[in-house]
DNA sequence: AGCACGCCGACT
DNA sequence: GTCGGCGTGCTC
């Protein structure tokens, strides 16, 4: 009999692989292991072995595998069906699936290593100067990787060079594939056996009392053992003996006492005792109730609370329930959130229980967190973490709180696969019969609408916690304070004396404004001219600190012009305003205050976020401009005031659930302001004071903005009735782009007749010398998905076929944001 | 994704 | 005339 594996490999090829196993091989493997297969002429991968099988494949012969990687698996079987699941629903691979679900220490690729023939025996007069130069290095150096070979020889294709000093005998080639993730190990040490009796002990010490700097670590090794009861750590003996590492090995040495190693995680968790959970106000009880009540009849459950209704108490009271029960909780945060702030609260509550998982921690803290999770340790029973966290190997799975549940940074957007995360979690909680709790204070059109549906539960919680009052908003109506000349730069006098008041009560103020940069476009006052951006199609927007010129979409940087390109006239001036233009007018407007800026520009580098909130918390800053990061589940307790620049740039953003973010995010801007007894003033500066969302915004009003919302999404055909579908085409031929969407719109019209919105060029057809172009599918509810996403991918299949469009890339975007 | 094969411009 | 560039197609 003859046994087969089918593997994934972490490549975008849509097809599982098949490779011959040993018997012995075979009885050995298990699904969700990995194996190092051949892929290819020469690479070496880690892939995911999906099935066991006998069935030969008929047209091609399978290779065999080169080894096993692992001796259990590092996946679930759960887990492999989500995936299957993921790529199916959000039409990518599996092995995009797997690249974005584990961590990439699991993902192993060979390197190729040049080494020298011992063998060679030829003369090296016979080689060129290139291959001399690679013969030379080999001398000194024992091997060789291909970047280096590029360097040495400074060209990009040196494969045909080392092709021919193979052929010549000079060198062999090696595929080396590296195991990234080494466990940590930490050095115990104890005394050895043969001194555990209190006869031998009492000899050694005697033989010892010549020897006082060995003696005395003795005694230190044993009043550690008398006050810890656990190993002791070499390290902890040196330092309480205030001796060397070379002075305890050579006790080692002389087999006086043993050193050992243990395997330790990286992430230890010492923080002060465990805080006791604060006792919930009866709100906050009426709430959990509610949701423990929704969570009879119904898997998932909008929690609706205002910000600062407390909403993380009832969370943190759910938990703790499934604490006791002994099982997992997973708590996904939007990316932007993952702020010290509520890790640190939760910490407190639930000490060593809870691990941390997100981008930012390196390669082994994921490996350890993943293994504790897929352990279901006592270390991993509550995960906390972005999007990502989806892909954890949970084994108990009891409840999903998705915090934030409407904020868009849950869905991912490029690479495939192009996943949101509430609505995997959703899936997931499925699978293991968990509730889900979505959380927000302005949930999702869609959301909400399964809430009133009655598909999911809904659970309100209308008060902020601590009867702290909803701010005060006023509009301010800027286009008439231009007209009465009561603006000095962007600021209206309204807003101007409400900052001076506030900071001469000592209160802290935010300024939001969502547009980074000093001002987005330079224009020449004579010809109208403004300069763009040579790779995409984009004004380049003006950063004064630097004095440059950037491109927000590719980098691209210039030094600000003098002159303007187009006539030469040196009368340049500045259209609309950013972040930095805000801060800068400020600073001129109270000199005497501190003014700090917090956006993607300021908050670079791993912890220039956490500076500035520090920095703000401890009232070292006295105003705050920032963009939508702001807005994000901080807490700062000593904001009076909240300041909204301009409301219509987010209005106008052409969009159809432009209205629904406007309103989310200066909802949520909002609530920054007065979290304590003291009533918050937020005012927002309006063209539009009349526009029916900013209406809706200052009192507070979500039921009617999302009545107002839905009506529209009805009307125009868009979620939660129709899904979507968005197909880009994307290449740096212009016309290619364009002749191969129309084969497709057409293509796609003909099956789909009028749900097909395109093909369209977006705002911005070209980034980075690329264009796009996009069709959009809508697909009305009572519409198979399945039948709809399989004729789509038989078009696409026959699009790809076509030699003209060939070199054309198509993104799929399913569910699109 | 990588890597090999195959066709076209800038240099010897 | 060749070398080196990149476009195209396949990988069990």
């Amino acid at each position: 009999m003859l046994y087969f594996i089918d593997v994934i490999l972490p490549v975008p090829v849509s097809n599982t692989f098949t490779y011959q196993v040993s018997e012995r091989e075979y009885g050995f493997l298990e699904l969700g292991m990995r194996v190092a297969v051949q892929f290819g002429k020469s690479k070496v991968y880690a892939a995911l072995v999906v099935n066991l099988h006998h069935t030969a494949p008929l047209v091609y012969e399978a290779k065999e595998i080169e080894h096993i990687l692992d001796e259990i698996p590092i996946v679930t079987e759960k887990q492999l069906n989500l995936w299957r699941w993921i790529a199916d629903y959000y039409m990518c691979t599996q092995g995009e699936v797997m690249r974005a679900a584990l961590p990439s220490a699991f993902l192993l690729e060979s390197e190729t290593l040049v080494v020298k023939n011992e063998n060679f025996s030829g003369d090296e007069q016979t080689l060129t100067d290139e291959e001399f130069l690679i013969f030379e290095a080999l001398q000194y150096q024992s091997l060789l990787k291909i970047d280096e070979i590029i360097t040495i020889v400074g060209k990009k294709t040196v494969l045909p060079l080392i092709k021919t000093l193979i052929e010549k005998g000079v060198v062999l080639i090696r595929e080396e594939l590296y195991e990234q993730y080494k466990p940590k190990l930490v050095k115990f040490v104890r005394l050895h056996q043969k001194y555990r009796d209190d006869k031998a002990l009492k000899i050694l010490l005697d033989e010892l009392s010549r020897a006082p700097k060995q003696r005395e670590i003795i005694l230190n090794l044993f009043s550690l053992e008398a006050s810890s009861k656990k190993p002791i750590k070499l390290n902890d003996l040196k330092d309480k003996a205030a001796t060397t590492t070379t002075t305890i090995k050579s006790l080692a040495e002389k087999d006086i006492i043993e050193i050992f190693e243990r395997r330790e995680d990286r992430i230890v968790y010492d923080g002060g005792e465990d805080a006791s959970i604060k006792t919930l106000s009866s709100a906050q009880v009426q709430a959990f109730d509610e949701v423990k009540k929704e969570f009879e009849s119904k898997a998932v459950c909008l929690l609706h609370g205002v910000t600062s209704s407390g909403k993380t108490e009832v969370y943190v009271k759910l938990i703790k329930e499934q604490l006791e029960r002994g099982k997992q909780t997973l708590y996904l945060l939007p990316e932007i959130a993952l702020t010290t702030q509520l890790i640190t609260r939760l910490q407190q509550y639930f000490g060593t229980s809870l691990s941390v998982y997100h981008s930012k921690f390196n390669v082994h803290e994921r490996i350890e967190v993943w293994n504790n999770v897929k352990k279901n340790s006592e270390k991993a029973k509550i995960i906390i973490g972005a999007r990502s966290s989806i892909f954890l190997p949970f084994q108990d799975l009891g409840l999903v709180i998705v915090d934030e549940e409407h904020e868009t940074s849950f869905k991912q957007f490029d690479p495939a696969p192009r996943y949101h995360a509430r609505d995997t979690a959703v899936v997931i909680a499925n699978m293991f019969k968990a509730k889900i709790l979505l959380g927000s204070a302005t949930p999702s059109v869609e959301t909400y609408y399964n809430a009133l549906q009655k598909k999911y539960g809904l659970v309100v919680m209308d008060r902020r916690y601590g009867e702290v009052m909803m701010p005060e908003m006023n509009l301010v109506d800027i286009k008439t304070k231009y007209k009465k000349k009561q603006m000095t730069g962007h600021f209206s006098d309204t807003l101007i004396t409400a900052i001076e008041y506030t900071l001469s009560e000592g209160g802290q103020v935010i300024l939001f404004q969502n547009r980074r940069g000093y001002s987005p476009v330079v224009e020449c006052t004579t010809c109208g001219h403004s300069p763009q951006c040579p790779n995409c199609d984009v004004s380049l927007t003006f950063h004064s600190h630097k004095n440059q010129l950037r491109c927000h979409y590719c980098g691209y940087h210039m030094a600000m012009l003098l002159q303007c390109l187009a006539c030469g006239s040196s009368e340049l001036s500045t259209k609309g305003f950013g972040t930095e233009q805000i801060e800068k007018e400020l600073q001129q407007l109270l000199p005497d205050h501190t003014i700090a800026r917090m956006d993607q520009d300021t908050t670079r580098g791993k912890h220039g976020y956490e500076k500035i909130i520090t920095s703000f918390e401890q009232e070292e800053i006295d105003v705050l401009v920032g963009t939508q990061m702001l807005s994000k589940g901080l807490d700062f307790r000593n904001v009076h005031l909240v300041g909204v620049m301009n409301a219509d740039n987010l209005l106008n953003f052409p969009d159809f659930r432009a209205h629904e973010r406007s309103f989310q995010l200066i909802q949520q801007v909002s609530g920054r302001a007065g979290r304590t007894k003291k009533r918050g003033k937020v005012l927002i500066q309006t063209y539009n004071p009349y526009h029916q969302i900013l209406q809706q915004v200052t009192v507070n009003d979500y039921v009617s903005m999302y009545h107002d919302q839905i009506e529209e999404r009805r009307q125009y055909k868009y979620p939660p009735f129709y899904r979507l579908i968005k197909i880009t085409a994307r290449h740096k031929d212009y016309n290619r782009v364009n002749d191969s969407m129309r084969w497709l719109g057409t293509s796609l019209t003909s099956v789909f007749k009028e749900n097909v919105l395109g093909p369209e060029f977006p705002p911005i057809a070209r980034i980075r010398n690329q264009y796009h172009k996009h069709v959009l599918i809508k697909i009305p509810q009572g519409q198979s998905l399945q039948k709809t996403k399989q004729l789509t991918t038989k078009i696409l299949a026959t699009f790809q076929s076509i030699k003209e469009f060939s070199g054309v890339r198509i993104i799929i975007n399913v569910d699109t944001y």
